[in-house]
RNA sequence: GCGGGUGUAGUACAACGGUUAGUAUGCGAGUUUUCCAAACUCGAGACGGGAGUUCGAUUCUCCCCACCCGCACCA
């Protein structure tokens, strides 16, 4: 357990800008986060060392990117719409759950035998659903509910209006289609398995590598952006032949590792949790969840899993098409098996901040810094003149930060308050390197030199302007 | 979804059935300032929404919305 508090950083998250409530203007949309100035520049730096590691520097391994919009039929063959659109009655007594249209008598529950305990029948489906065509909006109109199905044997929506209390059937247009949004990035690159062997020939063992949002209708999204009904993943489906499994997942558990390394995440507050087979997803053989030790205790950061042939074998099976693969040395084809590294952005980003989370005394006071490793700092250098009132410093330090600003990019001009304030600002958010233009860079022996302030230790090093890029 | 709690400025708090809703901090501008949240001046910024009671509601009542905490859920 970490001894960060979650309220702690969530509010600097928010005052800092990095981090806000979905649709906070309007009081806020639970289960949504919006990512401000420094919080998406984070992200995105976790999400471009993610691509670099596991794409540009790695064999094998190639991008995908699905629309978050697909066809019906892949949630069928996955297995997610029927297990997940049933109309499930809860018994108020005994907290067993069944599906409504299935009880033999619908006022008493056979669990325990109590009469009237079911409340309203609800689908439990987390996926979240609209429509693709046109819905009649004259049929809807009149401030009456529209009720909408998913009705598996034609693939179209049936939908029903209730005004209150009849219910009136009709049909949607023929071209209108009930479609969700995405769960889960996975099955965006399952989908495609096929298209990329035979445009791209890659070897086998290949990776394919994807990005992107995924939503889940959440019960109760919990945690900060812990779990949250919109959030963003990163997968790879590693296909390997069904024999080598077992030492590719091996080596996936140590490429883990050197992620979590790379976030500068602890090693000691990493850990391995074999799942055992009760917990798996009936399809896997083996998974590996790596938890952390966040502010709200240890919790999944990433899983790993070995998902044998079940994914490609449902869409086989579910659109007719060979999914398998043809060695060029002319040995048998067969269909692949996956390990499967999955890793939420939101949850990296959570465990980063909460790595880096620091608190030290500086003069009695507090002092709140982030101690971000340099590659992920949404600002990496911030230059400041040392006070605001004598033109010539300004300028001088205006043009360290010119030059800056083209070698580096993520730099930062900071020239508000005292110098003592901007510090504790760049500490605040993660700033790792503070350039002072101060007199004696204008004259004297120590002309051309700046100071570099170090955010951790907050020493100053004094070095020549032309040296400034390689000492940062 | 159930139970409980809470909604006043970016944040943390205050007050009040009745003038212009206050304080701190933060924020912006300026003066000043030769290295770790100094000082001074000025400025912007809030009663979640809707009904009801009342001469009058931010305050009381009800409904809605949102958030928080527990439980449950988490393929």
């Amino acid at each position: 357990m970490s001894d960060v508090k979650l309220e702690d950083i969530v509010s600097l998250a928010k005052r800092r800008g990095f981090i806000y409530p979905g649709s906070d203007v309007y009081g806020g949309l639970a289960g949504t986060w919006d990512y401000g100035p420094l919080g998406v520049a984070l992200k995105r730096n976790i999400m471009n060392l993610w691509w670099k590691m596991f794409v540009d520097e790695a064999d094998n391994m190639y991008g995908v990117d699905a629309a978050i919009l697909m066809n019906q039929k892949v949630w069928q063959a996955s297995g997610h719409v029927d297990t997940f659109t049933d109309p499930l009655v809860e018994c108020s007594n005994c907290h067993n759950r069944f599906r409504a249209d299935k009880l033999d008598n619908p006022d008493k529950c056979p669990v325990c035998g109590k009469e009237h305990t079911f409340g309203e029948p609800r689908a439990f489906n987390m996926m979240f659903k609209t429509y693709i065509g046109p819905v009649d909006e004259t049929k809807v109109a009149g401030g009456a509910t529209m009720i909408s199905d998913l009705n598996t044997q034609t693939g179209k929506a049936d939908s029903r209006i209730t005004e209150t209390n009849e219910t009136v059937k009709y049909s949607l247009s023929d071209d209108t289609s009930l479609v969700y949004l995405r769960p889960e990035t996975a099955q965006g690159i399952f989908t495609n398995f096929k298209n990329v062997v035979d445009s791209f020939y890659p070897d086998l063992p290949f990776g394919l590598a994807q990005q992107g949002k995924a939503f889940r209708n959440e019960i109760s999204p919990r945690d900060f952006i812990f779990r949250s009904r919109e959030f963003e993943q990163m997968e790879i489906e590693y296909f390997v032949h069904p024999d080598q499994w077992e030492t590719v997942f091996e080596d996936w558990i140590k490429r883990v590792h050197l992620w979590c390394d790379a976030l500068g995440l602890p090693a000691e507050s990493v850990h391995e949790l074999e799942v055992p087979e009760a917990d798996r997803a009936h399809y896997s053989k083996r998974t590996v969840d790596f938890e952390f030790d966040f502010p709200i205790g240890r919790e999944e950061l990433l899983g790993l899993a070995y998902r044998t042939d079940f994914d490609l074998m449902n869409i086989q099976r579910a659109s007719g098409k060979s999914m398998e693969y043809r060695p060029k040395d002319g040995s048998k084809p067969f269909v692949p098996h996956v390990i499967e590294p999955s890793f939420g952005v939101e949850r990296a980003l959570m465990a980063v901040l909460s790595a880096a989370y620091k608190e030290d005394e500086q003069n009695g006071e507090k002092r709140i810094y982030l101690a971000l490793p340099a590659h992920l700092a949404p600002v990496k250098v911030a230059v400041l003149p040392l006070v605001k009132n004598k033109p010539e410093l300004v300028a001088k330090a205006r043009e360290v930060y010119d030059m800056l600003k083209k070698e580096i990019g993520n730099v930062m001009w900071v020239d508000t308050g005292n110098i003592g304030k901007n510090y504790r600002k760049m500490d605040e958010i993660g700033t790792p390197y503070c350039v002072t233009v101060d007199f004696e860079t204008l004259e004297g022996d120590t002309a051309g030199t700046v100071t570099v302030r170090n955010r951790d230790t907050t020493e100053q090093t004094r070095v020549k302007i032309e040296d400034l890029i390689e000492s940062i």
